[in-house]
DNA sequence: GTTGGCATTAAACAAATGTTTGATATGATG
DNA sequence: CATCATATCAAACATTTGTTTAATGCCAAC
């Protein structure tokens, strides 16, 4: 099928598998045929099944990340704009494309049930970003405000976007088809997500700063488009 | 060792070890041994092994909302007091107890990866808890909100919830043990949740909705306790 | 052309899996 | 006691699993 070396056809291949089966139930014979190669073949290039998962968690992050990175902005941007960057491209890594990638899947379950790879993956890659967020937010708190609350804060944002990830199809079921189409884009959770915090943080209930940040976010013409 | 009947005795043991493993790595020879029963006994008592699994997660759920149930309140309680009392029940239902309990693993291989068991799940237990919470809501929303809006907002204070729940490792990973220690109990989860839901419906920053809400809170002297 | 190292293969292996079978025990009923 | 349905058991069954083996193919180096 394709000339790609073996090596690269089965990682190829394995994140997938393992992303939609998970470790156990993924089958060496799966990932194989996939892939268009002997059964012998992983244990060949790579010792044994676990140093392959490993190596694909490791890749799977990292290609996420690649992927989809938040758009560049000249300095002068206001926080607020940020905040949405952050908010909608964390959205778009999780929920972005037709199907759920198979990157993300395989992230969920490591966070869920954390294996050796998960430490790297947090050190990596989860708290930059968290680190980010955090400084983000501390353009809207006063300093009296002490470390474990803006972290709570934080986490109240990650918690809302990872929600449509985690809870996808529960969701599904509680929203009519209807709702669904019309407002589950990613740019309206984003816009959802980034109102409601930025109520909490500014002194003004949610309907209210709707309007204030899709001006916001118009004036940006068509760089990233709200609604 | 135990008297129950072994049909019961399988359905116990079998909750802990579907809730571990999942559905595929659970082996009916582990939940057998841990039962203390013969290994046909499933497929005597039961049919096969997915009825087992099927007849187990419907037991989960009504035993986890039968364990906690949310204390009973004067209808003269103020919405904000019903408001923290539902996220703390949340909550607890997801974090109370020392370990995870086997029947909220159990719920979240459902919510994440849905079998037949989730529909019947979610019409049973979820749809009412979550209309409910939003008709709570509706305490503070002005009738110009749309609906969708209003359902939004209620999916972010679940996320907020579950997040404690699934990402609890990597959360942990994130927060310096000493914070943990101090600030990551129930009590100071909802009570955080429930502040920023709050200030974003009001139209106050957090920080002064802390006091305003530990101040009723504490109205409610010992019943349940704030901070 | 021969050698030698690497890649690939089909086949086999041992262990574990869900399920079935047929025998045995139990205990109430006549 | 004999009868019969139910419950339990050890053993076997057919698959599937991860892994190993030994043979073969390939191709550049000498």
């Amino acid at each position: 099928m394709s000339n790609e070396p073996s090596r690269e056809r089965i990682l190829s291949a394995a994140g997938p598998v393992f992303a939609e089966k998970g470790f156990e139930s993924a089958t060496i014979r799966e990932i194989c045929a996939a892939a268009d190669v002997n059964v012998a073949a992983v244990n060949y290039y790579f010792g044994d099944k676990q140093q392959l998962y490993l190596e694909t968690v490791r890749l799977a992050s990292e290609a996420r990340i690649e992927q989809i990175a938040p758009p560049e902005r000249p300095d002068s941007t206001p926080a607020e704009i940020h905040l949405y960057d952050h908010v909608r491209t964390m959205l778009e890594r999780m929920l972005g494309s037709e199907q759920v990638p198979w990157q993300v899947k395989l992230l969920i379950r490591e966070v869920l049930q954390p294996t050796e790879a998960c430490q790297e993956l947090v050190e990596e890659h989860f708290r930059p970003r968290f680190e980010y967020l955090q400084g983000l937010l501390d353009n809207w708190l006063p300093p009296k405000v002490p470390t474990y609350r803006r972290r709570q804060i934080a986490l109240s944002v990650v918690g809302q976007c990872v929600h449509y990830r985690i809870a996808g199809e529960v969701i599904d079921l509680l929203t009519p088809e209807e709702d669904r189409r019309q407002y589950h884009s990613l740019d309206q959770l984003a816009f959802h997500i980034t109102a409601l915090t930025l109520a909490s943080l500014q002194g003004q209930p949610i309907w209210e700063v709707d309007s204030f940040l899709r001006d916001m976010l118009e004036d940006l013409s068509g760089v990233t488009n709200s609604r």
